[in-house]
DNA sequence: CCATATTTGTGCGTATGTATG
DNA sequence: TCATACATACGCACAAATATG
């Protein structure tokens, strides 16, 4: 091809995307800000305009940038790195990002235990539990809903202690549990369901990472089991190496 | 609420779906097979439709059942469990869960690294590599879409290798690397894309798991970096515990 | 509320280099 | 050598959403 470049053997708009991404990663384009528009960056390569789209194109599949019709293409926000380990505490997580964490008791509901939720807990069917729905944030942006159960008869004031330490683990702390550890981990991927998704200010059709987990004392009992969803384009998980 | 059980305190249609639950998990309903048609079930509990149609609602939310109109409710076949390990093997996982696993290189192209390629893999900017996409299958059903990116200095012949072995394992063991490790892993998701829907089989709009590794050497070079987006609703991450 | 400019989104046509058979 | 298909790149035009004064 011609007019490919003979210096490199990379596609043009490969090397014009690699370049926005650099500038990204130079933080000379900040999170948040606008890209100049494509028609300039365009001229600043020296390619067309096509050409400067399928670069653009490129990186907003992979989430580095987002573009709105009639007003520019901007840099994402980063992701907030969200490490799995055994004793995942959410305040931790987003505080040592420097970012300010929230947790907020959205409701607390008396219920029976299912089949399913009476196993994990190790309960027997229809024993009282707690549910408990919490939205949790980082510097006022929604980051994830939990839905939490724990038993009645051991964590009777559990939605009182939670509405005002806005912590599990001062609830559990409250009933001696001062360490817990995270048993099982399991990851999926939905699409957002309605109300999830005006409480965690997603649009319709956008996705959610789900996280379903159980919580264990240092003894093995079971405490706590939780389904929370993450709003996938604000998180990345990281597996821990050993 | 007077439709709810005086009996359990439970709603209705919250029982319904625990009962439709526990029958899929004991096996009275197969994966993939057909439920009793709605009208069915509510005669079967004694509710009203509608009841039952919350009840599928919710089991469709949580994945465990597709309705398909005019043709009824069906069991989703249980997603396959995906251990996040240091060690991670598709054909070892896929294999341990009974089921058949296939590897298919689509294609392999050579290219010179980007920035953040070169990064990742302590090479130069510019640096030859070889991209290798493979599609992998459990019993013939598509699971993964993987991208990987190796030296093409370091291994020249690793589309031949893959191609015929159809493993990544063997590609490494080929040149001399008998044990390489899980460096680091980054989990996101987001909407597949047109090209990864059809080779994956999943519809528009359906959410992907995407998976950024990097593998290194027992001495910690690093011999290659991976990009996979998996079919979310047919797999789940497990997470270990220490 | 209106008019206008800017910006992204979309479509069509043309040309060229590469891969395949 | 020829035919075909595909990806890349360019040029032009217009639609649709947004910003501005």
């Amino acid at each position: 091809m011609s007019t490919e470049a003979a210096t490199s053997g990379v596609a043009l708009w490969r090397r014009v995307a690699d370049g926005i991404e650099l500038a990204i990663a130079d933080g000379r384009y900040l999170p948040g800000g606008k890209l100049p528009g494509e028609t300039e960056i365009a001229e600043s390569y020296g390619v067309n305009r096509h050409t400067v789209r399928r670069a653009l194109a490129a990186l907003a599949e992979r989430g580095l940038v987002r573009a709105e019709r009639g007003s520019g293409t901007f840099v994402r926000s980063q992701r907030i790195a969200y490490p799995l380990r055994t004793r995942t505490r959410f305040s931790e997580i987003i505080g040592a990002g420097g970012r300010e964490p929230r947790g907020q008791l959205i409701a607390a509901v008396d219920e029976p235990a299912t089949g399913a939720l009476a196993g994990q807990l190790d309960l027997k069917t229809g024993a009282p539990l707690i549910r408990l729905e919490a939205l949790r944030s980082a510097d006022g942006v929604p980051i994830s809903l939990a839905t939490t159960w724990v038993s009645a008869a051991r964590f009777p004031d559990a939605p009182r202690i939670f509405a005002t330490t806005r912590s599990m683990t001062k609830v559990l702390a409250h009933y001696g549990y001062d360490d817990y550890r995270r048993l099982s981990t399991r990851i999926t991927a939905s699409i957002v369901d309605a109300t999830d998704a005006s409480r965690l200010e997603l649009q319709a059709g956008r996705p959610v990472l789900v996280v379903e987990s159980i919580d264990v004392a240092a003894d093995g009992t079971p405490l706590l089991t939780t389904r929370a969803r993450f709003a996938a384009e604000r998180v990345e998980f990281l597996v821990e190496g050993d």
